[in-house]
DNA sequence: CGAGTTTGACCTGCGC
DNA sequence: GCGCAGGTCAAACTCG
């Protein structure tokens, strides 16, 4: 079957993505892919954006810099206000499909790992990361497709709250020599 | 020694 | 209620 070339929309203004372009290929989506029909393609960054068909998804507000993730000590009471939490706030979720070598896209920001497990169906199991900012609740799970191996399909859960380190290691001496020369 | 990764166990939601 | 699958935790481990 064809596969119809995205249509080229700009990005978001505030797309707080940014991606090495030397590692990533555009890869055209089938409109009736499970991710949607919002296809936003960067010729820049050569990627496609892709909004998630359910365009939210339910978890902690990533406002919130108290939240304590449920625990096996926690209260009855405590994992109850939780799945409350959980029901009534939503984050925006976008999903990408790179062509690339690497599972790991350099997007700019710190990410831990905190879990990977075996998806059904799937050859290769699927990884968790979440933001090392410790005021940022972001998460992203990385997973390779199996029917084409050289694709990998990123899903970024919540907008980061801080800059881009990559973005403010490049700007910080910039910034200081405008200082320096305005102090002149 | 601190930061990040690995991995088995645990929790939760959902379909039957 | 039960079992399955996905998501998360946290102890142990690795690495710089």
């Amino acid at each position: 079957m064809e596969t119809p070339n995205p249509p080229l929309v700009p990005p978001p203004q505030n797309n707080p993505f940014l991606f090495t372009p030397s590692v990533l290929q555009t890869y055209p989506l089938h409109p009736q892919d499970d991710w949607g029909t919002l296809n936003l393609f960067s010729p820049q960054n050569n990627l496609l954006l892709t909004g998630d068909s359910k365009d939210t998804v339910q978890c902690p507000s990533s406002s919130s810099t108290s939240f304590v993730p449920q625990s096996k000590g926690a209260s009855e009471e405590e994992n109850r206000k939780r799945a409350r939490m959980k029901k009534t706030t939503r984050v925006p979720r976008f999903a990408f499909q790179t062509r690339s070598a690497d599972d790991i896209l350099d997007d700019g920001y710190r990410w831990r790992k905190y879990g990977q497990k075996a998806v059904k169906n799937s050859t290769y199991p699927r990884s968790y990361y979440r933001c090392t900012h410790h005021t940022c609740n972001v998460k992203k799970q990385v997973q390779r497709l199996s029917k084409d191996t050289s694709i990998v399909v990123t899903t970024y859960e919540g907008i980061h709250n801080h800059p881009c380190e990559k973005l403010m290691e490049t700007l910080t001496p910039l910034l200081k020599q405008i200082q320096f020369l305005a102090s002149l």
